[in-house]
DNA sequence: CGAGCGCTTGACCGGCGTCAACACCCGTGG
DNA sequence: CCACGGGTGTTGACGCCGGTCAAGCGCTCG
């Protein structure tokens, strides 16, 4: 990925038809002159670990398309404890919803180095116009958010906080290692799962001590799962 | 609603036009005309409680609208455990997520008496073409889909059992009525908020005693809000 | 009137939150 | 190179919230 994308932003749109990605994400089905019309709307930015993208409530004049990296969803309660909604990664779109709403319902911030195409509303809305299937893309992206949260409601916030936990290095996995899990801060897995920083702390404890997991490197944040059946039992 | 709808499911779709909710659902924009080529497409349907309207995985060839009633989408748990994920009431869709996936993702169970149109997928799609305008409306049920769910995240599946029922209790208000407020049965409100019947009959019981709310029916299922702010700061 | 279901209430216990101390990793500056 | 300090993770002690088990009540419907 980092190949096909300068760390610059120049001439950025005309970068698209080389990305990587580009099948996965939304302009998998245009064609080179489609391109055209659109050179030079699109930004590339990069953002640093809890850095904000887009604050809840600002009015959605661009849509997020990420290339690497991931991102949280928050929401700040009226008591001041922060609820991660959902986490984004590799070839999910943020701020979708501003296109139906004109603004974001969400605060969006970098979990981790992340890498962004920043696209105008506009440009989605002209090429809407020019490839007709772009809307079935769209759908499908709307269908996967939906989808996840969803699924964050039925997984990750069910249960023991064993069982949530072990349901969070499921989901974790690396898609090409299934046995190796990187998760978050303890805090960040709190706000997931709804659980206190502590006791994320101790079920991940008990687990390197039953042998379901293995710590492998030196911060606590990437583990190799070596039982996953315990995890699923959980 | 009821005027406007027969219990047979004759020449439905004709009555399209009459419908007094239209407005608020798919087919605002469509013209007479357009209406003539979906004639006899589309079905009218009850269920009574407790009735399953779709199971998840099964193959989704139709959409459906809410007139009246409210329907939950639910998710078993491998430990046999229901987890209510949303609610839907008049003029959401059930099953849109076909339109991307093909088959659906929740079960579907009638949760009041309940009045529906069943529409098939083709339809929809038909009508894509006839009418550019059902996409931006499309595009609008999804966001509100996303943003309920994540809605159901961040209030009612986040913090003291108290706060749960307290926010559920506020956004089970009737629309025109907000001191009025109609919940389920404490099963189904363990299901939606992960908490066990009993826990939420006692934190019910605890907001009667200390007059925030009353009892109005004879079944614990209708309240009358007394003292908002007390639910408020939970 | 009786059966059955849903709601309530109580007693008890375990899991998770709370508060606190400490270990570890890292960057910084001497 | 080491000393220091802050951020993050771990671990312990204790208390409370909510789960568990159980009994009893009230409504509805046969």
């Amino acid at each position: 990925m980092i190949t096909a994308y300068p760390t610059t932003a120049s001439s950025v749109s005309s970068r698209c038809q080389t990305c990587t990605i580009r099948e996965i994400v939304l302009f998998a089905d245009l064609t080179s002159s489609d391109f055209d019309s659109i050179h030079g709307k699109i930004e590339y930015k990069v953002f640093s670990p809890g850095e904000m993208i887009f604050d809840r409530g600002s009015a959605g004049d661009f849509l997020y398309t990420i290339h690497s990296g991931l991102a949280k969803l928050v929401r700040r309660a009226d008591d001041g404890r922060d609820r991660i909604v959902r986490v984004l990664r590799q070839s999910d779109l943020l701020g979708i919803e501003a296109l139906a709403t004109k603004q974001y319902a969400n605060d969006a911030i970098a979990l981790t180095p992340l890498q962004m195409c920043k696209i105008p509303l506009r440009v989605i809305q002209e090429l809407n116009r020019l490839s007709p299937r772009l809307h079935a893309r769209l759908m499908e992206k709307w269908q996967q958010a939906l989808q996840d949260a969803e699924d964050w409601i039925a997984d990750l916030n069910f249960g023991t906080a064993k069982k949530r936990v072990a349901n969070l290095l499921l989901r974790m996995r690396h898609p090409d290692q299934p046995h190796v899990s990187t998760v978050f801060s303890r805090a960040d897995m709190g706000a997931m799962l709804d659980l206190k920083f502590e006791t994320v702390s101790r079920e991940i404890s008990a687990f390197v001590q039953n042998g379901a997991i293995v710590q492998i490197d030196n911060m606590g944040r990437v583990f190799e799962i070596k039982d996953e059946a315990q995890l699923r039992r959980a």
